[in-house]
DNA sequence: TGCTGGATATCGGGA
DNA sequence: TCCCGATGTCCAGCA
């Protein structure tokens, strides 16, 4: 059985439907609760309907009917307790390192489901800033004629320089890469790593390039301001399908024919 | 009625049920399915058990088992669609600006919930930086004797300053607040800052304080470096409790002997 | 709407 | 473990 649930539990049998499931289930309480949480930073939240979530791992979230974020949480790793005491029922979660206590009082259940969630698959995701890197060494005129890219992820005492490489005159050229439009902190953080090699190499034989689809107004006039340069390059994004077992499975399916009807 | 929901549905079942349901409910899908994702970036996820649980003002969520993050997910204001194809549920999720498209095939339904989710609390939290700087604006000598803040979130071209003030020998001092561990970046924030003021008032009569609770050591390094400061401060956390109402209908609750019987 | 920076950020990689 | 930076970051506040 892949889902287990209750309706309107009483609260002993929710005791044992956690018991029992939730070493290997995901667990969700559709609940009227309070929350407490003393750890990093300290907050309450009282009394509303939210989504418990509890997972395997430890994580648990706790939302609201609004926002992509949960209200509370627990990262992985945290450990779960819960007990009955005056007719509610209460979670308790706790994260070793930093110490974080999360205390859920639930005052009403409304439902609850386990459901055990076999899933094998992982992401596979493409237009990060790790493929603009590798399409850059591949292809390092995209930056401009005679560049030459000598290292990635290259470790220097005040971080780590995305690429570093030297131009066709032989000067250190150093790139912060963003796949996304990039901000004043892009900008520090390339000013950072040049004012390192400037210090180590000389003045004149340094560049840095802020590598990315797009600035700020505010980076690109501190860009200027710093003698800083930019080159405007977008993210790749490679093709993708789902797996063939997949699209052999639902080959009926046409996607483009979904678009048109929907959009 | 809170909770509606189907175990095992008729994929016709679903759909009508989520007709009814999505506007003012969460709706909790237990499924296993496939997912693909194209906007900012672009990924595919094959098939595999997730829950998906899509709120009232748009925001979808896909989860896996494992950690707190979602492995897909749509923010808040984008539109759903969805509709039945190949005894697949498909649930399509749009998003304008920017655009990104979510597409979930949902092979198999094992349980869908409706929760009308009614939350008309909100999250108190304290420890934040905000209140670090209340803090020290109420309490000044907390940084040094003589100090004199003047401004909160003063703003500049190259950023906000978090606090600006005076030390007692008329000397700019800019503040930066974290209210974590602070690492390199808040230096090179802070340094920025200082460097805009420096420009404008000249080297010798500004400042530039990091407080936070600690440091990590290439922060250190490089603040040494920069001629920047640091002083140790924790972030304020203010007592808290629940609601009077709460505390008053579980009176008999008594957190204390809660903590000695779990801890 | 764009810009800026905080966040209980979370997460992964490397030393 | 700490450190460092990416993230489809999300999100609020402000100009």
């Amino acid at each position: 059985m892949k889902v287990h649930f209750l309706h309107k539990p009483d609260i002993k049998n929710l005791e044992n439907f956690i018991k029992k499931h939730a070493s290997d289930s995901i667990i969700i309480l559709l609940s009227r609760c309070s929350v407490i949480y003393d750890g990093r930073a300290k907050s309450t939240l009282n009394e509303g309907d939210r989504v418990v979530m509890i997972k395997p791992d430890g994580s648990l979230l706790i939302h609201k009917n609004k926002k992509r974020e949960p209200v509370n949480w627990q990262p992985p790793g945290s450990s779960i307790f819960y007990k009955v005491e005056n007719k509610n029922f209460i979670i308790k979660s706790i994260r070793k390192k930093p110490r974080e206590v999360l205390e859920i009082i639930a005052h009403k259940i409304y439902h609850a489901c386990a459901f055990r969630c076999e899933d094998y698959e992982e992401l596979n995701l493409t237009g990060s800033e790790e493929e603009m890197a590798d399409m850059i060494f591949k292809n390092p005129k995209l930056i401009e004629e005679g560049f030459s890219p000598l290292s990635k992820e290259y470790q220097i005492p005040t971080g780590i320089i995305d690429i570093l490489g030297k131009d066709k005159n032989n000067n250190w050229v150093i790139l912060e890469l963003k796949r996304r439009r990039a901000d004043l902190q892009s900008v520090s953080q390339l000013k950072r790593y040049v004012e390192y090699f400037k210090n180590k190499y000389g003045e004149k034989r340094v560049r840095g390039i802020l590598v990315a689809p797009s600035l700020t107004t505010g980076a690109l006039n501190l860009l200027k301001s710093e003698n800083l340069e930019f080159k405007k390059i977008n993210p790749p994004k490679k093709d993708q399908t789902l797996s063939k077992k997949l699209s052999k499975k639902y080959n009926t399916i046409n996607k483009t024919a979904i678009l048109d009807e929907w959009l």
